[in-house]
DNA sequence: TGCCTATTTGGCTATATTGCCAAACGAATC
DNA sequence: GATTCGTTTGGCAATATAGCCAAATAGGCA
């Protein structure tokens, strides 16, 4: 039962691994406005342009990105225009978990 | 913008990083069907109990799942019902990885 | 009480990830 | 050709994850 449907779970972890990154996050969010070149996300993230160019590789490497070049600067774009509706379910279990947390504080208050 | 969004976007990527492996993915499907105790699970996935007792605690700690003790075992089940629609996009990822790969064995084996 | 079953926890090793710096690379410009 | 700008890659240290075994815990039952 596991091991039959192992390759494709293997697949869809590898696709929310390379998401489960709050930068990566930030980054999927920004290429849905349109696409950005590495130096914008760079600037609007404030880490190293190595790091950032990292997290592209490894969006890119995931399928979710693509990339082109033009000129010296390498411009990327969401290859899957669903990506963000994706999120309603992760907000529901973020709001579930921080209704629990509101109910353990006023248990912890009494 | 990155500083502001960063607390919303790491509590995603929690959630999205305990969903990021194919055991729990699994354990995730498997739930969707029903509650299922760690013996269950243990027997389906063929891994050492203590291993997929640390899934669960994984899917627990990020709010996916919920446990419940019955006499000497404990039940597990999805506290998120929309959890597996969740995936139609994960899959068009796949899919658009897997026509670009079949593209590229097309240029390939020219 | 003592034993068995189900589950969790601690500890360990192997492996992967993150983020920085420095260096390499490629295109554009002087 | 040399320099500059934008980007990627290599390398490193710090940290996190995965999976197993062994030990601890907790409930049920003889």
């Amino acid at each position: 039962m596991y091991q039959e449907r192992k390759t494709l779970l293997n697949a869809r972890a590898k696709v929310l691994k390379a998401m489960a990154h709050p930068t990566r996050l930030f980054i999927i969010e920004e290429l849905e406005k349109g696409e950005r070149c590495v130096c914008d996300l760079t600037d609007q993230i404030g880490a190293d342009v190595s790091t950032v160019s990292k997290h592209l590789s490894v969006l890119r490497q995931a399928g979710i990105v693509s990339d082109d070049k033009r000129g010296n600067q390498v411009f990327y774009s969401l290859r899957v225009p669903c990506i963000l509706n994706f999120f309603g379910c992760v907000e529901s279990v973020l709001e579930s978990n921080s209704r629990e947390h509101a109910a353990l504080l006023e248990v912890v208050s009494k």
